[in-house]
DNA sequence: CTGGAATGTTAACGACGTCAACATGAGGAA
DNA sequence: TTCCTCATGTTGACGTCGTTAACATTCCAG
């Protein structure tokens, strides 16, 4: 029967491995070599889809961008029409994110800061910051948000979410318990003071 | 002659090299065995000294948390015996920190979450926060910051200030010139949008 | 002065990323 | 159908890496 020569989709199939191990993996971890026969492939057949190692890693990177963008989307979509409370939402469908895959989202952007990195991945990057730079000039524009350089209000907004998604590594070393559960109270905490101070004086 | 057999004081010299070719290495880039040879010795020297690579890298993290940790102080020492003020000069002196060495800033925190990280690396980590943790307490005792619970307001305020240290990825995404002046511009406005919500209302 | 203890070296092993050469199969052209 | 071609997968090899074991050299305490 000689069922698969050919696996049939082998690149979606790594793709989601590396997503899926990328938790779970130590440092790097994974390797192309046991990704593959994790697939049931022999080492190299990788070589057929990605250009090397670097390149199936930046596909993973760019993939979780366009999911967070649509997570921060939903949380927006999902909130009262109203400024803050819709960059609220999708500020902690943000902090959620990194709170579920805390090294994924360190990978995203680890690979973004490359100098090598793919065209496709800065635009999903890029996507993603427009995406909250929206966010906050439509506050402006309502005249809820401080007046100001959109751009530069994007980018605070944005290191506060990051910061809260990112960080929680000190949650634990803080000795909390429930790790999820804490992340998240401290988010909201954070969140309603920076929108406090975001807020129009 | 021989003039060295013995190498003198391999294990400084091999922190230094690691610590300062961490910005420049593209990925992990530096290997034991080029440290080893840059260094002028032969690889497995550093066994001597290290159990491992992870060994070495921790206290590469270590020693850099002891750094930062003085720079903060440094900021909040210089700044206006006033709370707000040496908030403020503290964060601006970690976010000039991230922005001069992002890769190192990266690998101390990627190191802490480490479930094998040391205790002194742990330690380290925590000693940062505590200092943090002080400021932000005594701008609630002096009633200029807002009541609450103080560790969930520090853990806010560190979260803004990583963010904004760690985020300057971005702004190279979004087509800034001047990286460095960008950066500190942008954490400036973000910090104060920040401590502006932080003030007691 | 001398014999460990500290430090450094050499040789080797297995795992890794990657390339080149080869094998297999799917699908269109005759 | 038959055959050809190209996409896909495999095997084998090379150089580098982290790490260990066995050996060499130097330092220092007795």
């Amino acid at each position: 029967m000689s069922s698969s020569y050919h696996h049939g989709d082998l690149k979606a199939a790594l793709l989601a491995y590396a997503r899926e191990q990328m938790e779970h993996a130590g440092f790097d971890g994974l390797s192309m070599r046991e990704m593959a026969k994790a697939v049931g492939v022999s080492h190299t057949a990788a070589y057929r889809h990605f250009a090397d190692k670097q390149a199936l890693l930046d596909v993973v990177a760019t993939d979780s961008f366009s999911e967070l963008l649509e997570l921060t989307r939903q949380g927006a979509a999902s909130a009262p029409a109203e400024p803050r409370s819709r960059l609220h939402a999708s500020g902690m469908a943000y902090v959620r994110f990194g709170l579920g895959a805390p090294r994924r989202l360190a990978h995203m952007f680890s690979a973004m800061d490359a100098p090598q990195a793919s065209a496709s991945l800065r635009a999903a990057g890029f996507g993603l910051f427009a995406f909250l730079e929206g966010l906050v000039g439509a506050g402006q524009v309502a005249g809820v948000f401080r007046a100001g350089d959109t751009h530069q209000l994007s980018r605070a907004c944005w290191a506060m979410v990051h910061g809260l998604a990112t960080l929680p590594s000190l949650a634990r070393l803080a000795h909390s318990g429930t790790e999820l559960e804490t992340g998240l109270r401290s988010a909201e905490e954070a969140l309603a003071v920076f929108l406090d101070g975001l807020a129009r004086m």
